[in-house]
RNA sequence: GGGCGCAUAGCUCAGUUGGCUAGAGCGCUUCCCUUACAAGGAAGAUGUCGGGGGUUCGAGUCCCUCUGCGCCCACCA
């Protein structure tokens, strides 16, 4: 036990408790535990290669809180640390940092030196390095990056088990990555398919729908003409994308649309190219848009892919994947001028061939009228910085629903068999399972990240034989097949016709972290582990990415387990800046956090976290940061006042009515705190427990002060010691999940052992004593006593004054009431002499206070 | 177009099965260095609870409807 100081202050208690903590293993998870006893988090892993910022120090505050919770509630409590170092982020910092760039055809170096360790120039040529030695580069420097994080989250006052760190990228994460894919191979779940995909031209690679989103970007409608073959006119469809006249294959409009009718079944011939292509009949096709009929390219966008596969048209693709015109005219462009006019555009850029076919359009007279501009949404790549494209590539696919009604009606009860919260974020669940398009696209053209553990075998001519990919044991995972070798093959057999190739792709990052929890529980290395904290009790996630890490875990879990991966989930709102933007770095509002830990204190932060109710969006607030560090504050200084008082003697109870009825208060506190907690309503707790600790301090404490100090007797004061005492206790244990520093602080005054493997405070044990004290007696003591400094404050008088006499106004229940907390009254308010007067009953108390003349 | 959320004091927000004379904090005003706390404390002012209808003895709370804001999804010729 700390001695009390005289000035307690929270400078220095952060650094001081996280080292006491970890010397005390205070949050170590006890892996005897079964798995009832358990309380599971599967946190979320940062990415390592940006910053830690406030959306992080508020969400992790939040579901460290209901660790602390739960573990005081007597669980066990798993509750990791993961960081994500996998994926395009890390990449392209290992790029920039070391100089380097990922080659998988690069063989393996073993005593590779990078030549940069930090700030290559600008003018370095990035060295080739193989897949091995890049993840070697990776785990170095995020090394560097996971220590500025640690730091950060141990200042936060995070009770994550830190020996249960893992990492996206290590050896387990990548063996837990192929394996489980490797099994959804074996079940039909994973499958490799050449289709039209969705392309970004500048990371060139495939993406999936999950990470897409619509930007508004400038276009223009061109009207342009397609002459009917029969000589009778012309068709007239609307077009934003003129550049894809040369890989049109059809024209489209709805079967009912009168119309265009008698048009169907003809042909029309494309201007510029000169190719026939038919019109035809597609529901999907909109009257009102446009002329109603439309150019269906391969490929311009999604419908043009869907009218494709289900009108069995040809494929005439002019775009590379580099984002440019191809050298070589599509099937069907034969004439000289349409040769020409294709020439005119191969190999240029696409806003480049857009403008030379406008221009073409214009000459040739086929463009009606003037382009007419639109803003409109187009697709990107989140990450991209270009509109996304569709090309056809092989590509690896995780069945999710998309296709499949029956799995999309397990995934949907899946959802419904979670736990959310708050409840209403399950709509974004069903919303985007019902939305799905298509599979799980999990294979990107990258060259860093989990690698796809497959190799082919080639045939005589050194084509690749996709339908029965050569499979590694999965004793030998993780496998990066372009440097392994598979069984029964030499290296020398690499790529040679006869030989094998080894899958040149690597799986997105989200195929690895939607096994987060497989990962942090040690699934297939420590089964005993796994058993123990599987599925898991709590996902917390920010609510942007329940289509992406959520759903896809789900599907994991589904497949592998049968099962949730977890039973509840949580979802944090976004920080706004005090303009009620996001907040943003590029808007330079962007707050550190270790500022405001020093400014503030850790838990002064905490509090502001806290105290936002989950899911919903905050203003980040350096007032309430203030506010909580009041709070702070008075806790240390409460809790120096109580256990300033004598200890009262063994035995003692409490015994007055207002000592009693306060416990009983209390109790009704730890009631709603515990109810809230166990909703995931950390923020409900902690407004409720804040309430009733000012009500203690200002209105009870003031109360008893002067019985406590013993004016009134040995008895009366132990009543209130032993009160205020048991009072204290339970308040402390009640902000311990909030502001676990100043309660360790506060609770080390008068306790061994830490306050975060207390108790949670019991309700019945509380108010055990209560049964027939009138609640109210505490209403009308603080009644009294608030009018009584009322006269004070409006005479603008110390609140020293004496009163030489106080009229008391009261109904006959309300007599009996005062007459039980007279005596505390008396002091608390230096009343000299009371009168009563009695009223009839239901007549609120009215105090008329006369002031002692000042000396 | 489909879905979800929000709208309560100048600001940020509580208000959980309908019982409120509508609350808190910040900010504002006044007073007090009272021996736990001046990075305090005591007290005070401020609201047609977005509009309209309905159910009810009673509606901020339930139902319908309208308006405004935000988010998710879809469409995007």
């Amino acid at each position: 036990m700390a001695a009390i100081p005289d000035k307690p202050s929270l400078d220095g208690i952060e650094s001081h408790w996280d080292g006491v903590w970890s010397q005390e293993a205070t949050y170590g998870f006890d892996r005897s535990a079964h798995r009832e006893q358990v309380f599971a988090i599967d946190t979320p892993p940062p990415t390592v290669s940006g910053s830690l910022h406030m959306g992080h120090v508020f969400s992790y505050t939040h579901t460290d809180t209901i660790a602390r919770y739960q573990r005081m509630r007597g669980k066990d409590v798993f509750y990791p640390m993961g960081w994500d170092d996998n994926g395009l982020p890390t990449e392209r910092r290992v790029q920039n940092y070391f100089g380097v760039r990922c080659d998988p055809a690069v063989a393996y170096q073993p005593d590779f030196q990078p030549p940069f360790r930090g700030d290559p120039p600008k003018d370095h040529q990035s060295v080739s390095i193989s897949r091995p030695n890049f993840i070697e580069l990776c785990n170095e420097l995020t090394h560097q990056d996971e220590k500025v994080f640690e730091d950060l989250f141990r200042r936060l006052g995070l009770s994550v088990d830190w020996s249960l760190l893992y990492t996206t990228i290590e050896e387990r994460s990548r063996r837990i990555s192929q394996q489980a894919f490797l099994r959804n191979l074996a079940r039909g779940e994973a499958y490799t398919q050449e289709a039209p995909t969705l392309w970004d031209v500048d990371f060139q690679t495939a993406v999936a729908q999950a990470e897409l989103e619509d930007r508004e970007r400038p276009g223009a409608y061109h009207q342009v003409a397609f002459a009917r073959t029969d000589g009778d006119g012309d068709v007239i469809i609307d077009t934003t994308r003129p550049v894809l006249i040369a890989a049109c294959v059809a024209l489209v409009a709805h079967p009912d649309d009168e119309r265009y009718k008698p048009l169907f079944g003809t042909t029309v011939r494309t201007p510029l190219y000169g190719v026939d292509v038919p019109v035809l009949a597609h529901p999907l096709a909109q009257p009102d848009k446009g002329t109603g009929i439309a150019m269906i390219c391969t490929f311009g966008d999604l419908t043009d892919v869907i009218w494709w596969r289900e009108l069995n048209l040809p494929t005439r693709a002019i775009m590379d994947r580099a984002g440019r015109i191809v050298m070589t005219p599509p099937a069907g462009i034969t004439t000289d001028a349409g040769l020409a006019a294709f020439a005119a555009i191969a190999g240029a850029k696409i806003n480049q061939a857009q403008n030379t076919v406008v221009d073409a359009l214009r000459t040739s007279g086929t463009l009606i009228g003037d382009p007419r501009p639109i803003v409109h949404p187009v697709k990107f790549y989140e990450k991209g910085e270009r509109p996304l494209e569709i090309v056809t590539s092989r590509q690896w696919y995780i069945r999710n629903g998309g296709r499949d009604g029956d799995l999309r009606t397990s995934l949907l009860e899946r959802g419904r068999q979670l736990q959310w919260h708050p409840d209403h974020m399950r709509h974004r669940y069903s919303n985007w399972v019902e939305g799905l398009n298509g599979d799980w696209l999990i294979s990107r053209q990258r060259f860093f990240g989990v690698p796809i553990p497959v190799w082919y075998q080639l045939d005589s001519s050194g084509e690749p034989n996709y339908s029965d990919p050569i499979i590694p044991d999965e004793s030998s995972l993780p496998i990066d097949p372009s440097t392994d070798v598979p069984a029964g093959y030499t290296s020398d057999q690499r790529d040679r016709p006869g030989g094998f190739s080894g899958d040149p792709d690597v799986m997105d990052t989200w195929a690895t972290s939607s096994l987060s929890p497989q990962i942090a529980g040690r699934w297939g290395d420590d089964d005993d582990l796994f058993t123990r904290v599987f599925p898991m009790d709590m996902r917390p996630q920010g609510h942007d990415i329940i289509r992406t890490w959520l759903f896809s875990t789900v599907v994991r879990a589904h497949f592998e387990h049968d099962s949730l991966p977890w039973s509840n989930t949580s979802l944090s709102g976004w920080i706004l800046d005090p303009d009620r933007k996001k907040m943003s770095k590029s808007k330079g509002n962007v707050v550190t956090p270790m500022d405001l830990f020093e400014t503030f204190g850790s838990d002064a932060v905490r509090y502001w976290a806290a105290s936002a109710r989950p899911g919903v969006d905050t203003a980040f607030s350096e007032d309430q940061m203030k506010v909580g560090r009041k709070l702070a504050m008075k806790l240390l200084n409460a809790s120096k006042f109580v256990l300033s008082f004598p200890v009262p003697p063994s035995g003692a109870t409490p015994t007055h009515a207002i000592d009693v009825a306060m416990l009983d208060r209390i109790a009704e506190t730890v009631r709603e705190a515990t109810r809230a907690f166990e909703e995931f309503d950390y923020a409900r707790a902690l407004e409720r427990t804040e309430t009733t600790f000012w009500w203690f301090c200002d209105d009870y404490v003031e109360l008893v002060k002067g019985r406590a100090y013993n004016s009134q007797g040995d008895d009366a004061a132990a009543s209130a010691l032993v009160a205020m005492r048991i009072a204290l206790s339970a308040l402390q244990r009640l902000f311990a999940p909030f502001m676990p520093f100043t309660t360790e602080t506060v609770w080390r005054w008068w306790n061994e052992s830490s306050i975060h493997l207390a108790a949670w405070p019991d309700s019945q044990v509380l108010a055990a004593s209560s049964s027939d004290i009138p609640v109210s007696m505490l209403d009308v003591a603080g009644d009294i006593l608030g009018q009584i400094r009322r006269a004070k404050t409006e005479a603008k008088t110390s609140q020293r004054t004496p009163v030489a006499r106080a009229r008391v106004h009261c109904d006959p229940p309300t007599r009996a009431i005062f007459t039980a907390v007279r005596s505390d009254l008396t002091e608390a308010g230096s009343v000299q002499e009371w009168i009563l007067i009695e009223e009839p009953a239901d007549t609120p108390v009215l105090v008329e206070v006369e002031l002692a003349p000042s000396t």
